[in-house]
RNA sequence: CGGGACAUAGCGCAGCCUGGUCAGCGCGCCUGCCUUGGGCGCAGGAGGUCGCAGGUUCAAAUCCUGCUGUCCCGACCA
């Protein structure tokens, strides 16, 4: 493409909205414009590295035996009734109703329609396993989009589905995908992680998320350097240090007055208590019973082990009126003595500990001396949210924890739409039994801003080869000097006939503004051609990732930029040899 | 949904408190000259219903009310 007609705009100054890297480059480097809220139109630039994307994840679905279809994006409301999400996906869901008044919506994801074909059309355990695979425009209208492309409303995922008979062959399929994921990131350039995920309100039984580490990234996740462990903070699991406990003063718990003593630290001031040795009582609504939840005073509750636990994504912290209607407190002086009518679940942490203190269930009074399973009774799970320099479960090395950005997230879903859809074929022996499926999905736009993110520098973008919207620029510092443009217009026609995307910076415009926007966009590989140079016969070659030019005569150019992004694609490529197989 | 901020030219901003030569600056854009190795210089020029709708006033970008949009924090998030 020549530059001075190519639809590129740059942007000097930082757009007031942008405040993630990927974000402030993509819209300086003109690949992106927003048009609303989480909805953004995806320039020529941004259109040529997503579809280079979209290759990369298309060759390795394809390699995996996937299937590519096209299914509707505009779905009727019965199939989404049919397995329970029409509600459970509430105001995330874009509705809206046909002429004839009939409700209707945009798709979300599409396990409802792949399972109504497969319900359709699949009739006997011959025909399985299947995947199939498609590359379509999502619609979720998120409470708050937010980074530019990273949260948004509309936007295009690859998402595949794996028909099998039994869980075996999800087993199979699902460490197929597990393997074709692994490969996707890795070809994309991208320093990527699986981590354990919770499978939150899809169900299932097993799930990975993609991730790559990054500050403006949404979710925690838990790394440990020694063997590998990875899980998201959500699921993560961590030994912490033993407690030694002293015995308490006498058999029965001590009441004592706290006026005005609310919160662990309050407490550990008062009474000279460490936090460590408190028990922390929460209450929470869980599908609208009370429960009480305890923790050890100085650990976090971890929300989403008490769903995974409990089963529903309907809980909440208890109000104040409903502390005080359950427990006859006010929450600061809560306790789980003498409590019979609530389900009561501890911490892990809180087995076997002696002579802790915590709330006596009356406002302003703790009670101290209480022992676990002697003064109460608790069911005992991991609650526990992991944090930065706990002990992996597997090796003991201190764990790490931080932001990253999910790029892409595999299911075991096993029957749950087969079941609600009625999507099953017989079996061997001639019996009906529903399909296991496992669901997989990417987001292209992520990929490409966690690129953004991870491979940038003050100046701009350094696209990783495989994806980058362009192999090379070619930039003649001006377009005046007859020689210099003979011979740019030269290296056009060369490097394309040898197969490269070339972007040829024909604009009339000073060095200065052609260097910074060729750094700015993230090109790989940068030819400059000046007056002084080219008389001796040399052109300079510049790797945008080295930032240091190399004289190269003017014959040997074409061969040199090939050698070059031969050179970075294979550095990308030797990455494959990393992939382990999912245990 | 709770909290906070913002909305003036394509982009970045000032002006608003204290209403009246306040429609202004920088960048970008157009024309000409000049310059040509990291966003050059000079001269001239185009471009804005000051988010929308009401209200107060002789007079509103400026004060008041409502609405809409966008961003940030939190909640939420297959």
């Amino acid at each position: 493409m020549r530059l001075s007609h190519y639809f590129m705009p740059t942007l000097r100054e930082v757009p007031a909205e942008a405040d993630v890297v990927s974000h402030i480059l993509l819209l300086r480097g003109g690949f992106v414009r927003q048009l609303a809220a989480g909805v953004y139109s995806h320039l020529p630039l941004a259109q040529r590295a997503l579809l280079r994307i979209r290759q990369i994840i298309r060759e390795e679905m394809n390699r995996i035996g996937g299937q590519e279809f096209h299914l509707p994006a505009i779905h009727p409301a019965e199939i989404w009734q049919a397995t329970g999400r029409w509600e459970v996906m509430g105001d995330n869901m874009f509705r809206l109703k046909d002429r004839w008044g009939r409700d209707m919506c945009l798709g979300m994801t599409h396990e409802e329609v792949f399972t109504s074909i497969a319900r359709n059309e699949l009739r006997s355990y011959r025909q399985l396993p299947q995947i199939w695979y498609q590359i379509q425009t999502k619609f979720r209208d998120e409470p708050r989009p937010k980074s530019g492309l990273l949260r948004v409303r509309e936007f295009t995922m690859k998402d595949s589905y794996s028909f099998d008979v039994d869980w075996d062959g999800l087993d199979k399929s699902y460490r197929l995908h597990y393997d074709a994921y692994c490969r996707i990131y890795a070809r994309c350039g991208l320093d990527y992680f699986a981590v354990e995920a919770h499978s939150g309100s899809m169900g299932g039984s097993q799930s990975h998320e993609f991730m790559v580490r990054s500050d403006a990234g949404e979710d925690l996740v838990v790394r440990c350097p020694g063997c590998g462990y990875a899980a998201n903070l959500e699921k993560a699991a961590s030994r912490i240090a033993p407690v030694t406990d002293t015995d308490p003063a006498g058999p029965e718990p001590v009441r004592v007055a706290t006026p005005g003593q609310k919160t662990i630290e309050e407490i550990t001031q008062f009474l000279g208590v460490p936090a460590q040795n408190q028990i922390k009582t929460l209450v929470y609504v869980v599908d609208s019973k009370p429960t009480l939840i305890l923790m050890r005073g100085d650990h976090q509750l971890n929300e989403a082990k008490l769903e995974a636990l409990t089963g529903t994504a309907l809980l909440r912290p208890a109000t104040a009126d409903e502390i005080v209607a359950a427990m006859g407190a006010d929450a600061g002086s809560l306790g789980p003595v003498g409590v019979k009518n609530l389900p009561i679940l501890a911490d892990e942490a809180l087995r076997g500990r002696r002579n802790m203190t915590t709330g006596a269930n009356a406002t302003d009074f703790h009670i101290q001396g209480v022992t676990p399973d002697v003064h109460f009774s608790a069911a005992y799970h991991d609650l526990r949210t992991v944090v930065d320099g706990d002990r992996c479960p597997a090796c003991d090395s201190a764990l790490g924890v931080f932001k990253s950005i999910e790029v892409g997230h595999i299911f075991k879903l096993g029957t749950k739409y087969s079941d609600a859809l009625g999507a099953s074929v017989l079996n061997r022996d001639g019996q009906s039994v529903p399909i296991v499926m496992g669901s997989y999905g990417i987001g292209e736009e992520r990929i490409l801003s966690a690129a953004v993110e991870q491979c940038h520098d003050d100046k701009g973008i350094i696209f990783p080869a495989t994806i980058a919207p362009f192999d090379v620029i070619i930039v003649p510092v001006s377009m005046e000097d007859s020689r210099l443009v003979e011979t740019a217009d030269r290296f056009y026609e060369e490097l394309r006939a040898a197969g490269l995307e070339v972007l040829y910076d024909d604009r009339p415009e000073r060095p200065g503004v052609k260097f910074n926007d060729a750094d700015l966009v993230g090109i790989p590989v940068r030819i400059t051609l000046g007056t002084k140079k080219l008389a001796q016969g040399l052109a300079e070659v510049t790797v945008r990732r080295e930032a240091r030019a190399v004289d190269c005569p003017v014959d040997e150019v074409t061969g040199r930029v090939t050698a070059a992004l031969a050179a970075l694609r294979a550095e990308i490529e030797a990455r494959l040899s990393d992939i382990r197989p999912l245990q």
